[in-house]
DNA sequence: TCAACGGTTTTTGTATACAAGATGGAAGAA
DNA sequence: TTCTTCCATCTTGTATACAAAAACCGTTGA
């Protein structure tokens, strides 16, 4: 857990890196709402640094689509209307789905024991009840798919896009049962990436991202008052 | 051709945007062999500004996977080997069977008639016989897809994962013969989406791109003395 | 009352200055 | 001769200074 790859592109510097984690952590949970100008002096006080790494980052969290800079007008943190957020989820289906298919040709050995050791520690983690540590559990083993790919490309993009998804899919677990389905969907992957059934496998997954994104849909078409068509 | 939508993440500034371009070329057309240190003083220099927007560009490439940046040590040209060249020509195929797919549903009458006429575009390139020609008639057949298949996450993924293939796409384009194929692949792909059937789109879109990466390999393979393995 | 104008202020973008880690080479010991 | 150590130098990372563009705000005129 120390000298894990970052899911991210390689960081400028050390102070940068952890400004920008921080930095993310807060947009993902709402410290900085979306549409919130980032001033730069305000950070760099908060941060007591000066202006230098703050714009690093700043220019770190725009590449990965989290900010937006605007020359001349300041960074703001990104809208990602429910529309996009479909469009991400229905990415992250493909390639997941995609990694499945890798991962059921060309899991080792070893890649099998890890994977089963994650899905049993979701297990666990389901039958104690506590979302945030499936939540945890459960990222361990889609890692254990993107790793087990064969692909290291797609396997960072995989963890690009989930790293970008994450404060939704975190809100989408709270959905009542959430959790106990995620679970036997994770069963049949298993069973398909051990059965070394490439097809199987890949629709599994698809079907597993997928219906987050649904659910994610329905979650918030359930704040709106009604009939909310764009 | 003007106010496009960059593929790549918010630009911070001009100046800044201005020199990505310039070093993503000189990287790409070799001026800069990977591996090579990237110096932020001569960099200066040679564009007659201070180190700041250097060092902002050059973050910029970072996140964008062009370079590496080392802490304390500097930034240099990333080895794309061809074991990586390949895993991104799979994940590219992938992106773009998506688009395929998706495009074969969704289409507009509008999006069928530019995909068309970029279709015949690079028809006229095919019989003028000009690689670069079809180089660029190629790219705007399939920006056709990208943008059809409705999905602007999607689209953008596409763009920026093939601006980052594009040199090794155009190298590939001056093997024997591969201008002529790739066009009957076209054919296929056009066929396919007009029909609606996202199936086949998705295979003969999957099919064109992988190739591509074979031919590649191949011919990576053929500028070596032989067999030579990792 | 409202809109247009102009100046002030704030904020970004760039340059420069400074601090600290990394590199490389010379000198000395084994 | 070769390896190690230390020091000079170079380069990156951060802070500060300055220039210019944008935002703000009060004034003026209709």
């Amino acid at each position: 857990m120390s000298t894990e790859t970052a899911p991210h592109a390689p960081t400028a510097t050390r102070t940068a890196k952890a400004l920008r984690e921080v930095l993310e952590e807060d947009i993902a949970g709402g410290v900085y709402p979306p549409g919130t100008r980032l001033d730069e002096a305000s950070l760099a006080r908060r941060f007591a640094v000066s202006r230098t790494p703050i714009r690093e980052a700043l220019i770190e969290l725009a590449a990965s689509g989290l900010i937006e800079i605007r020359p001349r007008r300041g960074a703001f943190v990104r809208e990602i209307g429910i529309r996009r957020l479909i469009e991400m989820f229905e990415v992250m289906a493909e390639l997941e789905a995609m990694c499945g298919r890798l991962a059921a040709r060309r899991m080792t050995a070893d890649e099998h024991t890890r994977l089963v050791a994650a899905h049993e520690a979701c297990a666990r983690a389901t039958e104690s009840g506590d979302p945030s540590a499936y939540f945890e559990a459960n990222g361990q083993f889609h890692e254990a798919i993107y790793s087990g790919s064969g692909n290291e490309f797609l396997a960072e993009q995989a963890r690009v896009l989930q790293s970008r998804l994450k404060p939704y899919r975190r809100l989408q677990l709270h959905v009542r049962n959430r959790v106990g389905t995620s679970f036997q969907e994770h069963e049949a992957i298993v069973a398909a990436i051990l059965d070394g059934d490439d097809a199987r496998a890949e629709e599994a997954l698809r079907a597993h991202i997928l219906i987050q994104g649904e659910r994610f849909n329905d979650f918030v078409a359930s704040l709106r008052p009604r009939g909310g068509a764009g």
